[in-house]
DNA sequence: AGAAACCGTTGATATATGTCAACGGTTTTT
DNA sequence: AAAAACCGTTGACATATATCAACGGTTTCT
């Protein structure tokens, strides 16, 4: 179950995994099951793990004074479910997480990683270009939806997250974009005329 | 000039920065200095330098077919200027900086940076709390973007950046909060009754 | 196998926000 | 000192998007 996680880590570095390593690796990571519709994390909790996700689909997300539910995230495998702003400041978190699908995790505690950034140099380098690569991704996807209207928000998110598409149902992805289903639902019908 | 930037490096990191350190943090950035609507980065330019603001305002903003601008940030002393995207990746800016008032920056290339992080830990570690900052700063702007009222978004906004409200006219406001200045002048009115 | 929940769509209507034009008061430029 | 640019506001109107309710077709539960 480990050799997923082992692989997503090599493809971020050039320096190899030695076998300690990757010995300390497994050791750290545990594996978690989740069953759909599941919580990995409630609002109010402290967002203790993060989950690097090997199997399955699961949703961030919020849930204002109405009741309505906004998504902020959805992940698939070679994904991590985190409330990073919970998990680093130890503070309750405004968000769930939960299965949208049966999920498989590995999961592991803030401490851990920072031991294991310390201990393994691949570990250390794959943080800082995920730190990046998700900069560069955020600062997209607020200026799309500062700048674009709901319609090219759409085009913009189908050009490039097809597998979303393909796994999460339309309402999601209408939340994901900021906007309801029926919304979506109509600009999909005009867009394909 | 320096010693803003020190004194802002220091203030990440529990090691104390050494004589030598200083030094070579003195001798790598330089001095720049940008007069009221000057640019740093113009659209279409690759993003070289990273700027830290040691005096002065900034902003940054793309501009759509309509010629519309949208502000994505806004910049004042302490914060770094920079479009992470186009200096990691090396592809030409979709955004433009420019100084909103006569600004004083120290400038460093990507290379530079990475440089002095593998030489000075303090700085490794100033860029892995940035980033880590950021990752939750972008998260509930995103999150706030996507689930609030134009209202709601003003009064948080108001709330947790009282400087950025004194000192950038009501339209830049508006435009980071993905508003007309019309609408916000609106909001402001039936706020206040 | 039947019931229930879920999902996408559509219509009618309501609401938030944008657009355009104009104004008076500043500040900046020359 | 005059002219120009900038800034916030307001009104009238246009548009994008939300809301609410209903429907038929799936999928999921029991």
């Amino acid at each position: 179950m480990h050799e997923k996680l082992i692989a997503y880590i090599s493809q971020y570095s050039n320096l190899p995994l030695t076998t300690e390593e990757q010995a300390l690796i497994t050791a750290t990571f545990q594996p978690k099951k989740i069953r759909k519709k599941q919580y990995f994390l409630q609002e109010g909790d402290v967002c203790k793990y993060a989950g690097f996700i090997v199997k399955g689909a699961m949703r961030q997300y919020s849930v204002d004074d109405k009741g309505t539910e906004h998504i902020v995230h959805l992940f698939i495998e070679n994904y991590w479910a985190n409330d990073r702003e919970s998990s680093t400041m130890l503070t309750p978190s405004v968000y769930n997480i939960d299965a949208w699908e049966d999920t498989e995790l590995l999961i592991i505690t803030r401490a851990e990683m920072l031991y294991l950034m310390d201990k393994i140099p691949a570990i250390a380098q794959m943080i800082r270009l995920m730190d990046e690569r998700n900069a560069i991704v955020n600062q997209r996807r607020l200026s799309s939806t500062i700048s674009n209207t709901a319609e090219k928000r759409y085009e913009e998110f189908a050009a490039h997250h097809q597998q979303f598409i393909q796994r999460f149902p339309q309402h999601l992805i209408a939340s994901y974009l900021g906007i309801t289903k029926e919304t979506l639902s109509r600009i999909r019908k005009q867009g394909t005329k």
